[in-house]
DNA sequence: TTCTATGCAAACGATTTGCAGGGAG
DNA sequence: CTCCCTGCAAATCGTTTGCATAGAA
């Protein structure tokens, strides 16, 4: 769904947007080469940071519209980690995966995206329910932490 | 963990609390027998009406904290349900289970309990994680909702 | 009497919204 | 020139906290 490099990204994401007649602005082109940029899922708040290093001027809430925007676009997708903050990304479809959020230390690492296939058929022949597998981040405690106990 | 009925349940988490050297008050008692009273998942708002229902001085914060404090002695448990609000449980081991969350129209589903036991298997074994699969609701569409799409 | 738990109000973190002006097309 | 997008400020939602006091043991 989206090229390799920024540019590539900036362009595809311009073209999606005027076909909508919608608009391709500073602030838009701010946010999608930040996210275009991050590797690992940043939450909205980090994304103001990584925006203000380029252009200082973006405001908080747009990120949050553009962001909103993207989501409507399809271009970008957000995770729900537990009680934290929720983390948005660009969809990269190589690189779909799930997540898995550790209460203790608040870590998340990436698991297969094929992980919870059988789960999402049986869901889904059982109780008609349609798996989004990669929409929250599965809860529990990493490796390093399994020693501590916590909320 | 905790016994069947009301009365009883409110025996026990007494007994607890003063094990520890903390005590049982009528804001406690009062959120603890809402939610014996409750089969399903409630919000920490919606708790708060019902306890309203039977001691209206009872305070938005006093639930917070007495969560907390039930959370403590392991009697009561919280489901992150998406982007919507924490909803909390009493701990019934008869009755545990996991649940689902329609983006869609918010509705939430329990599932049966040992449905993601092969993947925390998998978890534990290739991943060091250790899943705790109660804890946040899986994410998808309902079977009523299956037509509608948005975020 | 002692010390925990409560009520109240204010603080908080994340996110949303109304509004008037700025700027993309 | 039009209409979408932005910055700003304020509002909202869910939850937490500091403080003085009520009340359980």
């Amino acid at each position: 769904m989206v090229g390799s490099s920024v540019d590539d990204v900036l362009e595809e994401v311009a073209g999606l947007l005027r076909a909508r007649g919608e608009r391709m602005t500073g602030p838009r082109r701010a946010v999608v080469s930040a996210l275009a940029r991050q590797t690992d899922h940043v939450s909205a708040d980090a994304l103001v940071t990584l925006v203000a290093e380029q252009d200082a001027g973006v405001h908080r809430a747009s990120v949050y519209r553009t962001l909103d925007a993207l989501s409507d676009l399809g271009v970008v997708q957000h995770v729900h980690v537990g009680h934290g903050a929720t983390t948005y990304h660009l969809v990269r479809p190589e690189e779909r995966h799930l997540h898995a959020h550790c209460r203790i230390c608040g870590s998340v690492q990436d698991l297969p995206s094929d992980l919870l296939d059988d789960v999402a058929t049986m869901l889904a022949e059982e109780h008609g329910f349609v798996l989004d597998a990669g929409h929250v981040a599965l809860s529990g405690t990493c490796r390093r932490c399994q020693r501590v106990a916590h909320s």
